[in-house]
RNA sequence: GGCGACAUAGCCAAGUGGUAAGGCAGAGGACUGCAAAUCCUCCAUCCCCGGUUCGAAUCCGGGUGUCGCCUCCA
């Protein structure tokens, strides 16, 4: 069965044919490196680490692509705020965005290219507009001609005409039409600039993606993505350059990550209400920052309030047990059967059948959450009652939750571990207290013990403990 | 004005024609010296109205509500 990804461009859920299987080249459009993170930017770069992923445990060879914007007007003003250069503040919030990313387990892309690094790229990429008469030069800069180009508004779904209706007109524009864009921007005094055939200049925002993805894949994306708001005009505009410069379709399917609310607000700068990521994770566990992410459908509106991190951190924390005591199970499990293998088995196989199809649907999350859970039952019941455990049973569903974890990365699944010495013999101490009913000394053992972050759990197969 | 999305229990959230996954919170029970963890049970007819159908949360029409894009905000 084939993967379904929900194609922008279609509005339809489509089956994923790359052009050169296994290969999926994978563009993501990545941060302009003017500030720290949102916990919204995060959705985004979250969401698109578990596609990638997904698509690498179903037997694609993924390469992904990421970029950074690190020249821009935004850059520019802040910059000008700091009194830093560009390319300082530029440096030090990569620095920012690779640690804050890091933390939420997102891994690096296979290319991470800065729009700087490319302006030869853009240059040609411009060149090739002006010379197909997709592009004009007016005043010093150079702007894409719109009206050439009739499938403007494909990906938006939105009709030339319509566009224009709502398009606002500055006083004094250099443009044809109101829709038409800067590819290239005559340099202002004290900006950073760049050598051009038509001077001196920098590049337009949208212009780089295109240059870059065609620098990196050199043909048509199988996969571009990035938030739902980038929609129009941005991807709308990328679309319309590569067309232009080289007749041939940017990406075959366009993915959009839906919006992330604040406390059911819009995140702004104006309400005050933006949260970045470098706060949140120094007060939320990355990890439930993630799962609350992924608990909802990629596309859908998601909320976010530190209530839900909690609410989302609750049920996380019960994999997260599970997974803990099925290790703990596994030293002293034995080789033989025990005789309660059977509906774990049956669960397993159900749980493994249930994931793909829920995740092969355009990377169903929220689906494929309700199978960890429901499998996670099964184990507790296992653990409860197939006493004495049968290892390669245990391995095998501790192997199942390392394959999701691989791709959700939501808990965290440390290899069974040797008692150290010292907490061994406090908790024979406490079971022999125990065992005289010296309850007192056992709970003050056991306080002890909690005090250094290690939890205890008396069981009917003895004593289990875990870190907190 | 144009285009679009969404509306499922106290909260979060799946489910696109056959009589509502899962999680959090809550209630009761089991286990425990107490606890922790766990298990069992309980907790919704799916915004409203009409239609199609043997049958709809799921399709169609009409409402109502919320939100988004059309302003280089992921």
């Amino acid at each position: 069965m084939a993967i379904k990804i929900y194609n922008t461009l279609t509005r339809r859920k489509e089956d994923l044919n790359p052009g050169a299987p296994p290969l999926v080249t994978f563009y993501v459009c990545g941060p302009t490196v003017y500030d720290y993170i949102h916990i919204g930017n995060a959705r985004v770069f979250i969401i698109f680490d578990v596609v990638r992923r997904y698509l690498e445990y179903r037997g694609y060879d993924v390469k992904l692509v990421q970029n950074y914007t690190d020249i821009d007007d935004k850059m520019i003003n802040r910059a000008n705020e700091q009194g830093i250069s560009v390319p300082e503040l530029a440096e030090r919030f990569i620095q920012a965005y690779l640690e804050d990313v890091s933390a939420l387990r997102v891994r690096p892309a296979d290319a991470t290219p800065r729009a700087t690094e490319h302006i030869d790229d853009i240059i040609e990429l411009i060149e090739r507009l002006l010379k197909n008469g997709f592009a004009y030069i007016s005043d010093g800069d150079v702007y894409y001609d719109t009206a050439k180009y009739s499938d403007y508004g494909q990906l938006s779904h939105q009709k030339q005409d319509d566009l224009l209706m709502g398009a606002r007109v500055e006083p004094g524009e250099k443009k044809r039409s109101p829709l038409d864009f800067v590819l290239w921007k005559q340099k202002k005094e004290g900006e950073p600039s760049w050598d051009s055939p038509w001077g001196e200049g920098r590049p337009g925002w949208h212009i780089e993606c295109s240059a870059m993805s065609t620098h990196f894949m050199d043909d048509t994306l199988d996969i571009h993505a990035g938030g739902a708001d980038l929609i129009f005009p941005h991807h709308e505009n990328e679309i319309a350059q590569t067309w232009g410069a080289d007749r041939r379709p940017l990406a075959r399917y366009w993915m959009h990550a839906g919006y992330l609310n604040i406390e059911d607000q819009k995140m702004s700068k104006s309400l005050g209400n933006v949260r970045t990521v470098h706060e949140l994770v120094k007060e939320y566990d990355p990890l439930d920052l993630r799962f609350l992410i992924l608990s909802a459908h990629y596309r859908s509106p998601l909320n976010f309030s530190g209530e839900l991190v909690v609410q989302a951190g609750s049920g996380r924390q019960r994999l997260q047990e599970m997974v803990a005591n099925m290790l703990n199970a596994l030293e002293d499990a034995g080789e033989s059967a025990g005789g309660h293998e059977e509906k774990l088995e049956n669960a397993l196989s159900e749980a493994r059948s249930r994931f793909t199809g829920a995740m092969d649907d355009d990377f169903n999350t929220a689906d494929a959450f309700g199978v960890l859970f429901d499998l996670a039952r099964s184990c507790n019941i296992y653990l409860k009652e197939g006493h004495p455990y049968n290892r390669p049973l245990l391995e095998e569903a501790l192997g199942f939750y390392r394959e999701m974890n691989e791709i959700f990365e939501i808990v965290d699944i440390s290899t069974p571990r040797g008692l150290d010495d010292e907490i061994n013999s406090m908790i024979a101490e406490r079971d022999q207290a125990r065992a005289s009913k010296d309850f007192a000394t056992a709970d003050r053992i056991r306080d002890e013990l909690q005090q250094r972050g290690i939890v205890l759990e008396d069981t009917p197969h003895g004593t289990r403990w875990k870190k907190k």
